[in-house]
DNA sequence: TCATCTGTAATTATTCTAGTTTCAGTTTGT
DNA sequence: ACAAACTGAAACTAGAATAATTACAGATGA
């Protein structure tokens, strides 16, 4: 699921560049996608107050609040996403062995630890810093 | 793939606290997964000089150095981890669009420096700490 | 009032991950 | 020398997670 993370960081640039309202099947294009899990996504979104919608003709979504104030950890919240994190647990809780029992617990703890360091990180980005750096990336190729 | 990190760390801890040479079967064991699981990954910290084996009757694995200078880091690099990554990429490249052409390029530089901040954190944490965290987590409950 | 949106859910398809099975090759102990 | 017990590696199967598709109720604006 980190992907939504994707559809929502490209969607919200490409909402910052065009400006105006844009439908949930223009930005599915854009990402490449489909018209529902961009719903899905921006959906949480709004909920977080990132974006508000426009329904009937022309309608669509749009930014709130300025670009420069969107930090990535916002996002992330929004979503709840989990930048590292393994469905897959070694040993058995039940299992008498200290080793057996105890290691998908403190796998659990490494993760989420390194989750905050990822989350902190994010908190330095915004969506403009990732506008500027397509357009430096653009020049520089 | 990441579990393969989690397979690689309880087994390195079960020989830290078994001190003997130890099987693919017995590993398997007490990880709760099957030997050629553990075999695929045993081999890569042999590869990388974590352990070493021996083969035949009474055969398996046992530690090479002190572990408490093996670093959750060398794990990593030895089984090339990624803790932040995504096989899915938003847009296309051959799309006119900035946007929709680098944002695939950006989210993936930023799954890189994630990454990379992960992997310093883990530098800072060995084996024996895993240990002696199994120890702790135990006298607590 | 009708066309055009979003929000949401149910279903299918695809891709990724773990488990299973098998066997060749190596080493140890007798 | 030989048999038993192990690793390393590959091919295949099963299952889980993720994305795509389809459909539709509800809201809104022209």
């Amino acid at each position: 699921m980190t992907s939504e993370f994707a559809v929502a960081v490209h969607g919200l640039v490409y909402l910052e560049q065009r400006k105006i309202t844009t439908s949930s099947e223009e930005l599915a294009s854009n990402v490449c996608t489909n018209p529902a899990r961009v719903r899905k996504v921006m959906a949480k979104l709004k909920k977080a107050g990132i974006i508000a919608t426009k329904e009937g003709l022309e309608g669509g979504y749009h930014l709130i609040g300025d670009p420069d104030t969107i930090s990535l950890k916002q996002i992330c919240d929004a979503l709840d996403v989990a930048f590292v994190s393994s469905s897959w647990k070694s040993g058995d809780e039940n299992n008498p062995c200290m080793v057996a029992s105890g290691m998908s617990g403190v796998m659990d703890e490494i993760y989420g630890e390194l989750n905050d360091l990822c989350r902190d990180r994010m908190e330095q980005i915004t969506i403009n810093d990732i506008h500027e750096k397509l357009i430096r990336n653009r020049l520089t190729i």
